[in-house]
DNA sequence: CTGAAAGCGCTTACAG
DNA sequence: CTGAAAGCGCTTACAG
């Protein structure tokens, strides 16, 4: 064989087998440019000879000379999280299409490997030449998005980074509690609350607008009463116990939201601030004996691998994360390609989807 | 400022300011081979002028030059899945901590990507020159893993790829069964039942072992009616169904354990298959108005996510990834520092954990 | 001990 | 149109 000597073929012998300058060969191989006009006939022998001597360009090698890495750098706190772990499998997937791969950056605030991961992936990502970087890293993380976005100005954050000019996907709230009410309103539930942790996110707020819109276009009272706010009981967020293993709950603000909407507002229907708060809401349900979704449906919002496991299994709105994903990976390629995005171009919404299980 | 025209820092600019030579700098700053002793002063006077310039090396550069790249490849079926997340999470975070950094690669068996991913990952790790592999893609997906390690014979398998010779760590079957059946005769249970999916599979075939040590351990009689093997019913694996996007399980198999198991063989506690099966024995069970733990104890297996959230909670045997990665990451850095292993030091086995909730 | 110089494998401006 | 040559930013063998 050629070049037996030589664990690796590089472009010059494959120019060589095909008796041509490294200019052609690079330009038939790797589209660099340089000489366009080659004869069919030539950029045939090249590819052979490639194929022969099982060519494989240099990765190192074009980057240095200042190609783009075809790689994306992708931040999130924890890519086991049950949702950031299909934005991470969707992203790359799509990013696998266009014959990009993806740099993982997921110890952001793990106390295990030390603190400030958030710079040092930043430093990292830029020494390693990214074209680009995701961060989905979650808004109770404060890390210097703005350092991010001056050192990789091709980011795409999933959801608002609260930083003017950003480019960002975000989950269309407001259409997620009008999906949840109209579905309710369709099975004739007419008492239909809502669970909201704060008042003061946009987030929250858009649930709300969501809720109140959908109310009027079916005709339906709004009733102050049947609007639960979480936050006079401290934050309600689903957390792991790591002596236990075992995620936890706090049920307090859960036992008050039984009170406040179904007992005493007689909801018939609670649309949950999401899966977590519902599944906890089917448990202490039928601690109290009362049905699900007989005497009360419930709709979460996720779609989290656990509606499929409580029981009954949960109704929820699903994030579209693939939707979610396809959009970040097309909006940062346009970025790298076409530079800074239009202002009006900035912000892509997601639309939710509801699916249908048995709680509602 | 110095270099203000350049955008980025070389080391020969900081070798200008500190008055050296790129060796030297190159030793003080990338420890790289050449000038050995270099003087305290000059050493401190290379780094602040890195500094003062924000050097960052070239990783490209480094690369091209022989260096390693710091870098892993991960193969995994889907990034997503709640137990491979986990994987890709601790993996990349053991990583980090030695400096290393993850391209994921978990679009195999992705049929919106394409055929033949896992061929594509292994050339453009190759090309990308990862310094190692690691592969943990479900042993279902036949792809051709001996190629992979004919390609990179640094990989490191997540269970047993069934090629002689390979570096894989395992979870020991044996005695996440033993921990189940020890855990239950603890607590009072005499009529301790088993369900595996077939006998044909080694990992099957361990867990009956550690059913039946364990029973022996505990003085207690091994019932051949309290064994149901579900390969008669087909497979059992829970899967989405992409057009609802819910998760499903064949609920037959379930009954019939149910019937075998529980009915006939008058078990009072149920070491299930995995937590999928558990969850549905579960739902199956209250339908039947046969309570857990109350009549019958139900342990699973994985502690994945819905463990939290079946009702009652699912008392499970913990893979332990964190200490799988961990194992992983070691195995790899030392064939890659060391070369390959000694036959002796190629197989790990990880220790599972039960992790008790309600249900046993 | 020290530094100038070669070279890793590409791409591309440039001379022929 | 074509190919030789420079150069990307490092590392390291080698000459001084």
């Amino acid at each position: 064989m050629v070049q037996s000597k030589r664990k690796t073929t590089r472009l010059i012998d494959v120019a060589r087998v095909a008796k041509v300058s490294c200019c052609v060969a690079g330009h038939v191989l790797n589209g660099s440019r340089g000489n366009s006009r080659v004869s069919l006939q030539t950029a045939q022998r090249i590819r052979e000879a490639a194929q022969q001597l099982n060519y494989q360009p240099n990765h190192a090698a074009r980057l240095l000379r200042g190609k783009r890495s075809y790689t994306y750098g992708l931040l999130v706190a924890s890519a086991g999280d049950p949702l950031r772990s299909f934005l991470v499998q969707y992203l790359d997937a799509e990013a696998v299409k266009i014959g990009n791969h993806t740099y993982i950056g997921n110890t952001i605030g793990n106390p295990s490997v030390g603190p400030d991961q958030f710079d040092a992936y930043v430093e990292e990502f830029a020494r390693r030449q990214v074209d680009g970087v995701f961060c989905a890293v979650h808004h109770w993380f404060e890390e210097d998005r703005q350092a991010l976005l001056t050192r990789h100005p091709n980011t795409v954050f999933y959801e608002a980074p609260g930083i003017p000019g950003a480019t960002y996907i975000t989950v269309d709230r407001e259409e997620a509690a009008r999906l949840a009410v109209r579905h309710l309103a369709e099975r004739g539930r007419r008492r239909i609350a809502l669970a909201v942790m704060t008042l003061s996110r946009p987030t929250h707020l858009a649930r709300r607008r969501g809720y109140e819109a959908e109310l009027r276009a079916r005709e339906l009272p709004l009733r102050e009463e049947l609007i639960f706010n979480g936050e006079p009981y401290g934050p309600a967020f689903a957390r792991c116990n790591v002596a236990t293993q075992a995620w936890e709950f706090p049920h307090e603000v859960i036992d008050r939201a039984i009170e406040a909407l179904i007992l005493r507002g007689k909801a018939d229907a609670v649309v949950a601030y999401d899966d977590f708060w519902a599944a906890s809401l089917l448990t202490q349900l039928r601690l109290r004996g009362i049905r699900v979704p007989d005497d009360v449906a419930i709709v979460g919002y996720l779609n989290h691998y656990l509606a499929d496991w409580t029981d009954p299994p949960l109704t929820t709105v699903d994030l579209q994360h693939e939707a979610a994903a396809r959009q970040m990976v097309h909006l940062l390629e346009r970025m790298i390609t076409e530079g800074s995005l239009p202002e009006s171009e900035r912000v892509v919404k997601i639309t939710p989807k509801l699916i249908v299980r048995k709680s509602a």
